[in-house]
DNA sequence: TAAATATATGAACATGTATTCATATATTGG
DNA sequence: CCAATATATGAATACATGTTCATATATTTA
């Protein structure tokens, strides 16, 4: 389906050719869109995906992270931080411990999807 | 296979701790990772996020891109530039013309896969 | 209740990044 | 060859972001 469609050659900007249209009109929202890169920008750094791929074995408390990945407390618990509010991520509290787990089965597979693409390369 | 694993208490830092020397083990290595977390940093942009949901429908020159996004033309090459070094699209030149398509299946299927969530919430 | 431990968080700092502006390069048409 | 058009790119700027340090909060244990 993506080829058949007739190009049009732009004269400087061209604004109301119809390829143009049908793809302004095909785009989801901007809010989805925004939502979606907020999405890929939360999983696209190394030390976050460092958690989330530590996650995906098992549910782990805070301090477990410290050790696994040799950082800072302080960084991590940031880092969780922003899991948290992007939703990638639920914590409940046990004693003094708070174990984090990934919160969304969606995440799961956007990670390993992710893995096969650089595992291939 | 998730909560099956025993727990340890950290007291400190629980360096030794089994679970923590099983999923250092299960981690995939530093370099993937580095890779993973860069793919998702490349797509974790609203500008480039829409580049790539208008290129789902269709290839597209720079100047069609212009005009879909209704940005700068300097700003959209400059983010074609980091999709192209990650690889994320590929272009072909023709006339004077410079046709963007998805380079890879993968990414295809990372973006629906993220829509779905989102669209979900 | 005091000390110890686990976690969270604000401020500071350094670094990264997105956009704009100006300009360069390349291609086509006259 | 010259003018116009499409794209790329370097520099500058403003803004976002990751880490560290210091410290606050909460929970357990002695």
């Amino acid at each position: 389906m993506n080829q058949s469609v007739e190009r049009g050659i732009c004269l400087d900007t061209c604004t109301n050719d119809e390829l143009v249209v049908l793809v302004k009109g095909q785009m989801p929202g901007s809010d989805y869109l925004a939502e979606l890169s907020n999405l890929f920008k939360a999983l696209g750094d190394f030390t976050r995906i460092r958690i989330l791929n530590a996650l995906l074995t098992s549910e782990l408390c805070v301090c477990d992270l410290v050790s696994i990945l040799e950082m800072n407390q302080s960084a991590i618990s940031h880092q969780l931080r922003v899991l948290r509010s992007s939703k990638i991520v639920k914590h409940r509290k046990e004693g003094r411990n708070v174990y984090y787990s990934l919160d969304d089965n969606h995440v799961h597979q956007m990670i390993r999807q992710g893995l096969d693409h650089v595992l291939e390369g």
